[in-house]
DNA sequence: GCAGCGCTGACATTTTCCTTACAACCTGCT
DNA sequence: AGCAGGTTGTAAGGAAAATGTCAGCGCTGC
């Protein structure tokens, strides 16, 4: 049986998921610190991590990094309430597989799990900060920057993610509200207009001609595209 | 408009909270007992529900189970006074999306709403995008797209509503009203030629032969089949 | 206090959608 | 068959909505 540890301070939280992943038939070590986590990783070794960033002692990311030392594969997944505590998480190489920002449905996290239990369970690829190339665009996300030819491209941690978001769901229409959850998370006004201006923006610097994009398609009253 | 139910015993609570989101362009039912909000429920038919845990009569629980039996897919928020009083594991059990603890800001709150509602619209909203095919189209609904052989078709996401529909009901006539409520919502107007102009519109992209449709056929003084 | 970033609000631009007007069609009747 | 009345098809233009862009402002970190 697959074995899940999950470190979250949060005893509701934590009892939460400890209850709907084991109705879906995992087994679930629950930590309430990070100490505990790093304890029970070590004891327990189990097949996936949910890692609250947010904890007492040890945080997310120590944790993550006392875990990749003794395990370079074993897939985490971070959980937070603020979307920018992810870029940290990226920024740090920590090797994370994926994200999630509260609150989170309870669908919507098993579904991320599947999704990364079937990944790396085929093949190695899909890491949260591993490499992609969009068109003729080679992302970088650990080093904030992209490559074309023999220029370099700067990026937010912002940029990273609506590329990374528009590059795995390739073909896909990317809809205004996804792309502001996943990358804005709870503090997005919807009537705001910051999310074309950033998308402008970040035209600016990797399309070509801006006036004809090629990477961030628009797709009129539905949202963006990428093939 | 979004309609907001709320269920909050405390009198104070429970007139800021209206304050603030009818401020925010809500429209804000209130209740304050259990009871009162599944009646209010009932007529109101509303979009979003926030309930208070610790109430008179029926608790937030209650209500919440009564709720779901009418509808299973509404977002319900839960707040309560103190930590300690939310069980967590049955309101998972029961489809909170999630919980809040007071006392709780203001931004905070409605950053919530707005990033649930978004969610289930989202996500929610979509109802099986699964891929379907009429004749020798596939209709690719997350993609906005139709392929026939080699060719892609550009589809809008009103064009998906419409084929979707005929799809799912293949060999029924359609008539005009059903496509339009459908499709348009309440306020169509009869004796518009929206819906006209709309299938002549697509009948161009997706039929080989406008003037033979084959996938929209017509029948006339009814209303549109697909078989 | 200043530089840089991201957001806001106004305005420009683009795209879609609806209305209008008329042509074509169907149906039932004579 | 021919006609009348109602229904549907569709081209064109304009209203409305969505998106793009600019300039300025407030915040954060130095």
């Amino acid at each position: 049986m697959t074995k899940i540890l999950i470190a979250e301070d949060d005893d509701h939280t934590r009892d939460a998921l400890r209850e709907v992943l084991t109705m879906e038939g995992y087994e679930v070590i629950a930590a309430s610190d990070g100490l505990q986590a790093v304890d029970f990783f070590r004891v327990e070794n189990p097949d996936f991590v949910c890692l609250d960033v947010m904890m007492p002692g040890l945080n997310g990311y120590e944790v993550c990094k006392q875990i990749r030392r003794q395990d370079e594969k074993v897939p985490i997944l971070f959980l937070t309430a603020k979307a920018e505590e992810i870029d940290t998480v990226l920024g740090l190489e920590l090797g994370a597989d994926d994200y999630m920002t509260k609150p989170f449905g309870v669908k919507e996290i098993i579904a991320r799990i599947r999704a990364i239990l079937r990944r790396s369970a085929s093949r190695g690829a899909g890491k949260a900060d591993d490499d992609f190339t969009m068109d003729d665009l080679r992302v970088v996300p650990t080093e904030l920057r992209a490559y074309r030819g023999p220029g370099e491209i700067p990026l937010s941690p912002r940029d990273v993610k609506v590329l990374r978001l528009l590059h795995d769901r390739r073909g896909k229409v990317i809809d205004r509200n996804t792309l502001a959850d996943e990358v804005w998370g709870v503090d997005y006004f919807p009537e705001s207009r910051a999310l074309d201006q950033h998308i402008s923006q970040l035209r600016k610097r990797i399309e070509k001609d801006p006036s004809q994009p090629r990477i961030i398609r628009t797709v009129h009253g539905a949202g963006y595209r990428f093939e």
